[in-house]
RNA sequence: GCUGGAGUGGCGGAACUGGCAGACGCACGAGACUCAAAAUCUCGCGCUGCGUAAGCAGCGUGGGGGUUCAACUCCCCCCUCCAGCACCA
């Protein structure tokens, strides 16, 4: 075998070997512990990038790290199908978005077997077929029957160039992605939403169960969800007769309160205008400030400004009338949209006092020091209270709880949790998603669809023009329909969900996906569940994420599964950059891993993306560095290729055959190998540096090379190369398994390495024999010793102390310390 | 602004529990093979100073301080970069 390498051939090979051997094929077998290795899906974009190959190696390497375990290993993918690209390219090319989607999935589903993955392809699914479309249908009317989902007037951002509602990511600092000339307006539309928020504190408590994930995820998620603990304090307003309710966190601070200020948008606003007695200018005052807010939305630090409405409200704790103000920086959707004004305590008041020549009170002091007469920033710290009738001296937290205490007692008040989380608004106006199952019907209102009538299909026949009407309303023949009560003529909703929703239970459906009776099999989710690890971007840490738990509690809370969180176990990895940044078409800057397979073969693509970096890191493409990776397979191959013939004909050794005959070279060859095991064993279980992994192998290709002559000249038996170069292929075949097979193959083997166990490594012979201790004098290193690796300390100590350049330094000197650590190091400390 | 993460040679990175900083690779330099090139192989490669040399000494993990016999690692202060959220009362 002395040919080159030539990787087009071994992979094609192989990767047909392992079709034909139904090698990924995962069946459900209670008699089997289960691994379920789950990466997330792909949006069939196209083509595969960078990132992907990332994704599915890191998935691919953990897999395969798992059946050779001897685990039932669960490796699926699919296709997140639904979106707006390939509306878009409806639009411009005139291509139907179910062509353009399905035949982008063939491109890239051919671009990911080049890989080699080891996926289960009869589990392949698309999201946007209706035998996948109709759960998602199926699970809005179970929340619909629960009150999970409801319509409501919102404000949507809306561009009037491109007539169409922009998503949130689509507005850039308040302007129109396309048009940067136009400023994103705000309409309201009647719009769905699931009420996410009823989930807020499982979401927090149920965090305690993802103890394997990272902290960072989770820290996104509760500064997400926003759970604050407050007061709601009821200002009395008697010109209107009805009391202005104000939220605070702080209402320690509330005998500093110099005014209130309303969310201009709050409808109490209305009744003050009719209220008024400047009426006329109250309304442009408030128009003013209402247009203020809006923009407020996107612009950082939007100068504060404000109206007072001439309006007085009656602060309860001390009897006070304060004015009450519109300010544009209140928002109406968190608390109750009304705050009261402690400039001396609160930044955003200071600076709206300050500029209105509002009084500002210092209610608070620090614990220890003092503040000044004249502040020039407000004191937002906990402290003690002045100046706050019977509250006086109490420390905040004191105050907090009491005067709420107080409130509720007297009934002007009452303690709160606020969340800054908000329900989930689902309604799209656009075709390319899952028709919402609802109708209008004029005498019924609005009615769910049947579950039996379900699904309610997408008409393929729609003329998209992308005027910002849902191009479902042009359909007649799908917007005119029964109403399911009355069977009078009714009314479809035109809208479809948000694609959020395809992702938030796409993994059930993976262990049975041709299921049509329900959403999902019972037991085979309870046979696979939960996910054991899943391997993501950490751009989807909040959303995704959150929506994916928030289905599985509702999926809980309706009985189709009987535990909290669906995945035990999450990984984010890194980006794949060029240049610095993401890589892109409008950057020009993509590398397309095809390419990069047709150049190197996909062995060394996967292992330089591994190689290059820890994963969790983001890291570079370097043209140079791929370079590297493909001399190492290519040396693999060589070397391999030297020794095949004779090593074919024996057996491999195995430690049990009695270690004590081995020659020095064979020792130190199997300690490398053994060494590299325990090190490759450990990190798979646990850290996942697999670029250390690679390092680590290299070494171990390194040290046989070395060896050579000792092969030549007989002092390493062909048996024990034999053992130690399968021991590699083993290793090698979780980030380059075409190669690793092909080698494996040549050295006898009829079956792949994926049904090899996992080669378990032998500790004794990883052990060192002799250590070399290094000498510090004074923390300084000045010599080494060369000791047996169970030497006493004592032994170590004098060898130490022996070292000519020690004695030499020791000399005239005080021996003060010497510290042995053992195996580790000495250090001589001198005066 | 808040929250989280990171800062180590020319570059990617390693050092897992406080114990030899720079494993492994890239780039670079020198040499071998070759008519030549590619490929391959061998050696060198943190910085500074001294020395013809083997070598010796000092400095060195963003900066400053501290704890310790010993700090990339622990503590305090500061700087820079990245990400998420962003007037959430």
């Amino acid at each position: 075998m002395e040919l080159a390498y030539n990787p087009q051939e071994i992979e094609q090979k192989w990767q047909k070997r392992w079709d034909e051997l139904k090698l990924f094929d995962a069946n459900e077998d209670p008699a089997r512990k289960k691994y379920y290795v789950l990466e997330m899906l792909p949006y069939p974009s196209g083509a595969l990038h960078m990132g992907h190959v990332r994704n599915y190696t890191l998935g691919d390497a953990l897999a395969r790290y798992m059946w050779m375990k001897g685990y039932n290993v669960l490796h699926p993918i699919g296709w997140d199908a639904f979106g707006l690209p390939a509306e878009n390219a409806a639009i411009k090319h005139g291509r139907h978005p179910t062509e353009w989607t399905f035949s982008n999935i063939e491109v890239m589903r051919t671009q990911l077997k080049r890989l080699g993955v080891s996926y289960d392809w009869r589990r392949e699914m698309a999201t946007c077929v209706p035998e996948y479309y109709r759960w998602n249908q199926w699970f809005f009317l179970k929340m619909f029957e629960r009150g999970l989902a409801y319509r409501k007037k919102s404000r949507v951002n809306w561009c009037p160039k491109c007539e169409t509602v922009l998503a949130n990511e689509q507005v850039a600092n308040g302007f129109c992605w396309r048009h940067e000339d136009t400023p994103a307006i705000e309409r309201e539309l009647d719009q769905w939403f699931l009420k996410i928020t009823a989930y807020a504190e499982r979401l927090l408590d149920d965090m305690q169960h993802l103890v394997r994930w990272p902290d960072r995820v989770l820290t996104m998620q509760q500064n997400w969800i926003g759970k604050s603990l407050g007061t709601f304090v009821d200002f009395r307003l008697d010109a209107l007769g009805e009391p202005l309710q104000v939220f605070t966190t702080r209402v320690d601070t509330i005998f500093g309160c110099t005014a209130v200020f309303i969310a201009p948008e709050h409808p109490i606003v209305e009744k003050l205008i009719a209220n008024s007695q400047s009426s006329e200018n109250l309304r442009a005052e408030a128009e003013r400030v209402k247009a203020s807010a809006v923009r407020a939305r996107f612009e950082v630090n939007l100068e504060k400004v404000g109206i007072d409405t001439g309006f007085k409200a009656r602060n309860p704790y001390n009897g006070q009338f304060v004015p009450v103000w519109l300010a544009n920086f209140v928002l109406m959707e968190y608390g109750s949209g009304v705050v009261m004004a402690v400039p001396a305590h609160d930044q955003r008041d200071f600076e709206f006092c300050t500029a209105y020549g509002l009084p500002i009170t210092t209610v608070i002091v620090p614990l220890e020091g003092s503040l000044p007469e004249m502040l020039d920033a407000a004191y937002v710290d906990y402290g003690r209270l002045v100046e706050s009738g019977a509250y006086t001296g109490l420390t905040s937290e004191q105050a907090i709880e009491r005067m709420t205490r107080d409130a509720e007692a007297k009934g002007f008040g009452k303690g709160t949790v606020q969340y800054r989380i908000k329900d989930w608004g689902i309604s799209r106006q656009r075709y390319w998603g899952t028709p919402i199952p609802i109708v209008y019907c004029d005498a019924c209102g609005i009615v769910p669809v049947a579950e039996k009538d379900l699904p309610v299909i997408l008409p393929p026949d729609v003329k998209l023009t992308g005027t910002g009407q849902s191009p479902l309303g042009e359909v007649p023949e799908f917007v005119q329909t029964k109403c399911p009560r009355c069977g009078g003529a009714a009314r479809r909703e035109t809208d479809t969900m948000d694609t959020f929703i395809d992702s938030a239970w796409y993994f059930y459906r993976y262990t049975d996906p041709k299921i049509a009776s329900s959403a999902i099999d019972g037991k085979a989710v309870k046979y696979w569940f939960p996910v054991d690890q899943y391997i993501g971007g950490i751009t989807h840490a909040i959303l995704h994420l959150i929506y994916m738990r928030f289905f599985s509690k509702v999926m809980q809370d309706i009985g189709l599964v009987d535990f909290p969180e669906p995945v035990a176990r999450l990984f984010t990895q890194g980006m794949v950059l060029k240049g610095g940044t993401a890589m892109s078409k409008s950057k020009g800057n993509v590398v397309d891993p095809t390419e990069m397979c047709a150049q190197y073969g996909a062995d060394t693509v996967r292992l330089y993306v591994m190689f290059a970096a820890p994963p969790e890191k983001d890291f570079d493409w370097s043209e140079s560095a791929i370079e590297g990776a493909w001399r190492f397979l290519s040396r693999v191959y060589r070397l391999a290729g030297k020794y095949i013939e004779r090593l074919r004909k024996v057996n491999t050794w195995s430690s049990k055959d009695s270690s004590s005959s081995l020659t020095a070279e064979e020792r130190r060859l199997l300690r490398k190998a053994h060494q590299t095991l325990r090190h490759v064993t450990a990190d798979m279980e646990e850290r996942w540096h697999y670029n250390t992994d690679i390092a680590m192998m290299m070494e171990l290709v390194n040290e046989i090379s070395e060896l050579e002559g000792a092969v030549v000249e007989g002092k390493i038996r062909p048996e024990i190369l034999k053992a130690s170069l399968e021991s590699l292929l083993a290793m090698l075949s979780l980030f380059a398994p075409h190669i690793a097979d092909e080698l494996w193959e040549a050295l006898g083997h009829d079956q792949p390495l994926l049904r090899t166990p996992w080669p378990a490594y032998d500790s004794e012979l990883a052990a060192e024999e002799e250590l070399e201790i290094p000498v510090q004098v004074n923390g300084k290193l000045r010599a080494r010793v060369r000791v047996p690796a169970g030497a006493a300390e004592e032994v170590i100590r004098r060898r130490a102390l022996a070292e000519d350049k020690v004695a030499a330094l020791a000399n005239g000197k005080q021996i003060v310390k010497v510290i042995v650590v053992p195996k580790k190091l000495v250090n001589i400390v001198v005066k």
